[in-house]
DNA sequence: GACTCATATAGATGTTTGTCAATATGTTTT
DNA sequence: AAAACATATTGACAAACATCTATATGAGTC
């Protein structure tokens, strides 16, 4: 994954109404009404913010009749995860502050 | 670390510049005029980018005379990493797709 | 004290972004 | 077929943002 896939991802968890959809889809799979009952947006606002996760790959569509149900993708989150990671193995040779 | 700090890290990591100003303190403390070096923006932007990451504890300044030291704030970032593996963690008890 | 260097702040500007209302598309139900 | 439902798209708009120029602050040097 290299940094420009980062930034991406990095933009679509920087708004509070995306990472809290992402919280919501850890716990597994929903649907968009599901999700769309725990905010204060209206239904074209979700539909925008679902199109920017799936766009960087943290999310994952499956439609399902009128339904479409949303997933985290492992993958992605997992290499995003390894690229965290990274940072903090710098730290942790002693090349942070702190 | 509440999911409003890790929103305001990820909007400070989601512009690409910051991103790689991050990277390179990944490899230890740099000051202003380093960093400003490997960018094509002017000082004034470098300092606008060091500020945002600053305010969201990422990075850390330490004044020396006219520099400005900059490094990674361990603390943050391996919060940070926590975060991010948490949402991992869930995919691995199968709740993602993928 | 005048000059240079490193950084910060202020103000301006064009772009991106989050949001909504209106509408379109496609599916299920009656 | 018509109505209801779930979602997507379009267009508009205000707020946030990245960037610049100009200027200020403050430290070292001549």
């Amino acid at each position: 994954m290299n940094a420009m896939d980062v930034a991406l991802i990095c933009r679509a968890l920087g708004d509070s109404n995306r990472l809290q959809i992402i919280q919501m889809l850890s716990d597994g799979e929903k649907c968009g009404c599901k999700l769309l009952e725990q905010f204060e947006i209206t239904q074209p606002t979700l539909s925008h913010h679902m199109k920017i996760l799936c766009e960087c790959g943290l999310v994952e569509a499956r439609k399902e009749g009128k339904w479409s149900h949303y997933s985290l993708n492992g993958e992605t989150l997992d290499a995003f995860r390894q690229f965290v990671e990274g940072l903090c193995g710098s730290c942790r040779e002693g090349k942070c502050g702190g």
